[in-house]
Order: structure tokens, then sequence, then C-alpha cells
DNA sequence: CGCCGCATTGAAATTAGTCAATACTCGTGG
DNA sequence: CCACGAGTATTGACTAATTTCAATGCGGCG
């Protein structure tokens, strides 16, 4: 994940002598308390984000109300890039955030100019290409299990620490992200705690005790 | 679907004046019999391929043989932008097809040069993502008949033919696809038959009767 | 201290999956 | 021209996984 991450944060604007710099000077920044809303599913696409600190969700709904979250932005990941001319989620924030605000017709803009800028924004696309992609195989044809310890995999892998994963966003979140109901989840953690797969530091952190089983399940395809 | 589709296809090449006729130089033709293998995930992605006739599959296989089906690629889809520096996925052949193919390096390399380009190529990786996520609610949210409907549905789309759908691709490819079983479609099928939403003319070969039920069904979130 | 939101756990209900039998289609060969 | 067979699709009966409904527990904050 980090790999691909393109656009410097405002706070290493400083650095110069690469072309996105240029991409810098057009951000500013945008602070966000938990469960505000960023965007909404149909809004002009007007700018792209960076989070910087916090945590971001997108989310979709069903008419009846069904909910289903697409990704969760940690600090470093943009979004946008997923968008035609309007937004086809909403975002909000999972906990207080903070990001950087930039216009994507200044961006698009650059990005013809300065080829390294286009190559980045591709290569953000496809990276989120293939995590969608994974994430379909899991909705399609994954177990609850098999959901939630790839889920705390991916979350081990972004959050640097190998083994000891925060999870900002409740339960509810993480069922409407993996096609699970909040009990299913909570019966899934449950369940890896007492195999002593996991240990439950408290509801929103998780150790993970034995990787290796937690990757059989996950069953890296 | 059709609005996105950028590189011309070989047939076109004729007609110039436009900054992407010179990627069409750069495709070669490749024909396909049914079943057969374009690539496999894992293989190192060198080439971008466009269906011209015909239709492609791409999967993913977890080790104990679960299979999920991506997309579907009809004429004009192009294939291959949802890759790092390997496929994600294989790709096969659904029915006998016939593909132009680019190579990759050559592609990306006039992409920086002809800044068209560059944006046809990010146009078409947007639109596959906002295809992603719409796929992603699907497979997280709805109920099996809704998948169906969405299904027949977006096929209806692609294909000009408002109501008679032509579905190339086995029940086993629609189950993969939609996170279901054989069983489970060929029965939503027969369902909407007996409601009188659909016709089955044979058994790839579907007349819409009643376009609304299917749309409340589908449920355009 | 007690409430409120969130999480966990349990029991019943439901959807979709599995297993199994039958039917259809199409191409081949008698 | 019809019969056969392979592959695919449909239908039925039963099973299993997950959801739903309901109750209890936990933790932080006023």
């Amino acid at each position: 994940m980090q790999s691909t991450l393109s656009l410097q944060t405002a706070r290493n604007a400083a650095a110069p002598r690469d072309a996105l710099t240029a991409l810098d000077r057009l951000g500013t920044v945008v602070t966000l308390h938990r469960e505000e809303s960023l965007f909404y599913e149909g809004d002009v696409a007007e700018y792209y984000f960076k989070v910087v600190t916090g945590a971001v969700r997108s989310c979709k709904l069903l008419a009846d109300g069904r909910r289903h979250v697409g990704d969760f932005y940690l600090p470093g990941d943009f979004i946008g890039l997923d968008a035609e001319s309007d937004y086809i989620f909403s975002a909000e924030a999972v906990t207080d955030t903070t990001l950087v605000r930039y216009s994507r017709r200044s961006v698009d803009a650059l990005a013809w100019e300065e080829p390294k800028v286009g190559q980045r924004l591709l290569g953000i696309a496809r990276h989120r290409l293939c995590a969608a992609r994974a994430q379909m195989m899991l909705l399609s044809r994954k177990t609850a299990d098999e959901r939630i310890a790839s889920f705390l995999l991916g979350m081990a892998d972004r959050s640097g620490d190998n083994d000891h994963v925060t999870l900002p966003m409740t339960r509810t979140d993480i069922g409407d992200h993996l096609g699970l109901t909040i009990e299913t989840v909570s019966r899934s953690l449950s369940q890896l705690r007492k195999d002593g797969v996991i240990a439950l530091v408290n509801s929103h952190e998780i150790l993970i005790r034995d990787r290796d089983a937690l990757e059989e399940l996950a069953e890296a395809a």
C-alpha cells in the first residue's frame, strides 16, 4: 500500500526537487470530526483527498438502508480516483481526521503536463483495482472466518506494526465492509481468540498471536 | 461502458487524424478458442488486450479450488489495466474470441507523450473502479434474486439491445461472478420466469418482459 | 452512579449451499 | 433419420452457514 502512495503530504512539500511537489502546492488542509461526511454519493467530484491522520470510510447505500463499506482510507491513502463525474460513494470520517484536499481539475491538468503525476495517478488507480479484485474474491467466495482473517492481515500490513492491529472502526463498519453482520464479526473474532490465533486487547486493538494460522485461514489466493 | 472505451479497434485504424490511432499500429490480432487462456494469474503483465469479438472472463482461484469470476469482457472492452507488475487474475475465452494485443510498455510510453492516451487509460481505470465498487455492493449486500436482476440489467445495458440479452457464459460462470452456486442461479432465473419478469428463449438467451420489476429488484443503489 | 452506545453471546429463523436425480441440447455416429 | 452420450441446466430434498431477534455485558462519560 505504502509503496504506491504518490502525492506527498503537505508536510513534505518542503522537500522539493520532484515534479510531484508542484501538486502539494495545490493542496489545502481539511479536518473532520468523527462521523462527519467529506462528500456524498452523487456529489459532483470536484476534489481528490489524501488522508493525513485519522481514518475515512467509503459507503454506498441501497434504497432500504443496507450499507456497504467499500474501503477504509488510512494516513497516506488517496481518495477520489474512482469517480467519473460524480462521486460513486459517500466518504465519512471514522475518527477525527485530517486530510489534504486537491482540486481535481488542477491535478488532472497537471497530470498531462508532468508525466510523473499522470503515472502516479494511474499507479494509484491500478493499485485500487487490485485491492478491489481481492475484495470481490473475498466477498464472493470466502467464509466469515476467512474474511475476518484476511481483513486483520490486511490491516496489519497497512499499519507497519506486524502483530499489533488497531481497528479504528466499529464492528458495524467491519461487517459492512466484509459483507457480514455485526454479530458474525463478533463471533468470528471471539472464535479466533478462543483458538489462540489472536488476542483482544480491547475491542479496537488486536494482537496477532499466530500469524501462520491467520494466513492459512485467509488463504492467500 | 461503450462511452469510456478508448483504444480504437485495428479495423478503425484506417481512420487517422486522432492521437489514439498511433496506438492501433501497436496492436496485433490474437484469436482464442472457447476455454483457452489468454494469460494466467501471476504471469508478468506484458500486454494489454482489447476484445474485438467473443467474450473473455477473468478468474481468480483459492487454494481449494473455489473460483471467482471478476468480470466478463465483451467486444470493445479493455483488459489488463488492473495489473501492477503481474496479472492478478487469469483470463479465459468464454467463446471463440478475437482480441487485439498491445505491448504494455509501448502503450504506457505513448501515454506520457500523448496526454490523450494517458487520459483514456485513466478513464478506463476509473470506469473499471466504478464497476468494481458496484459489484462489491452487490456481492456484499444483495440477495440472490437481486444479484441476478442486476446482472441481467447490466448485460442488457452492455449489449445495445434493450430487452434481449445474450449470455455467452455458463451458469457456473454466472454463479462464480455473482458469488452464488449454479443451482441458485438456475433457481433465481426460473423464479423470474415464473413471475413473468423474464422469458428464457434458451439457456443462453433471455428476454426482459418486465424491466420495471427487474430494476426494482436490482435496487439501483 | 447510572446511562448510552457498542460489543458479545445465545437461540431461532432463513437463505443459500450441498447432494442427488432428472431433463434438456447438441453433435456424432450407427 | 434417429439414437446415444457428453456436457449443461433444472428441480427437489435436505443441510449448513449466516442472519435475525433478543438478552446481557462492558466501558466511558456526564
